[in-house]
DNA sequence: TCCGTCCATGGATCGTCTTGATCGCAAAAT
DNA sequence: ATTTTGCGATCAAGACGATCCATGGACGGA
């Protein structure tokens, strides 16, 4: 993993339908090792997938909602259960256990409020949750897949390169 | 925008390298049409671009960070310099402005707690900011940038076709 | 010096994309 | 009832890019 793959994963992560001959003449490669070192990060699981992005507004899911929920000591078998059943919302698109006040947080995305309610309505319909607690973002000022490089421990020590 | 058209954002949600082909196969069309489809749906901007997903663990970011900021009464000029600063940093992917309690909510991905406090540090460096809290995630449970095709209004009705 | 690693180059093959043309069907319009 | 219109199916063909192989050269370490 060296300056030439970060530099590589940075276009990729931007736009991954990059002819290979030109990714090569961006990274300062000819297209074989190029070609050979993208094939390399997807075998070892660094290039996860490649996917198309969508635009929220264009598919009518344009408002994210957080949900922060508490859950004072639950079996095991309800934290089972409660992973399950948030996970195959298509609704939520991240959910995550969190340290501190707050046990779990969810991002939430609907089309409206009326939407969310109803969303709402069939979750605490599925399982039992104690304490419930939702935000609504008023703006998506920055989202991005785009995972900072800048971590990575490459060979040829920090050099920040483009 | 139809059943089918759902159908082809679905499956490029998951998987853009799908072959038209194979694409329109699953769809139930012949490649021809389908690949129109997918043309149409870029030129309106359904399909916002196509991007490569990193492993957060491999690029050493798989920390992910909460951050709330409350701002009591700014000036528009100090609100703008905030966004620009923010939005700069790509540890920085996800951003909102919220309703309610908290003004701004940040996700903020990095290697590890030393990096957050690094990252904190040159954050309230280049901007001052009133009042902020972090929550630490301990577990990604879901990721997903697929987003829901359930609200999208289809003109034949609401098949909740595969 | 010798070896291993990596790159550049060129070429060959193969699949896929992309486009155009033509035909047929079915729904909507007249 | 007939015409129009809007798909989709199918066929065909050229362009393009991915993939793989072989060769030769540069560089650094043992």
């Amino acid at each position: 993993m060296d300056r030439l793959d970060r530099k590589i994963l940075r276009l990729l992560q931007e736009d991954s339908t990059l002819a290979v001959a030109d990714l090569a003449k961006k990274v300062g490669l000819s297209t074989t090792p190029c070609w050979r070192r993208i094939q390399k990060l997807e075998e070892e699981g660094v290039i996860r997938k490649r996917v198309a992005l969508l635009d929220p507004a264009k598919v009518n899911a344009q408002v994210t909602v957080f949900v922060s929920i508490r859950t004072s000591a639950h079996s095991h078998e309800w934290l089972k259960r409660f992973s399950e059943v948030v996970v195959d919302f298509p609704e939520v698109v991240e959910f995550y256990r969190m340290s501190g006040d707050v046990d779990y947080l969810l991002r939430v995305v609907v089309p409206d409020i009326a939407a969310y309610d109803n969303f709402y309505k069939r979750l605490i319909q599925r399982i039992e949750i104690r304490d419930v607690s939702s935000s609504f973002a008023m703006q998506q000022i920055k989202y991005t897949t785009e995972l900072p490089l800048d971590y990575l421990v490459v060979d040829g020590g920090r050099s920040s390169d483009s």
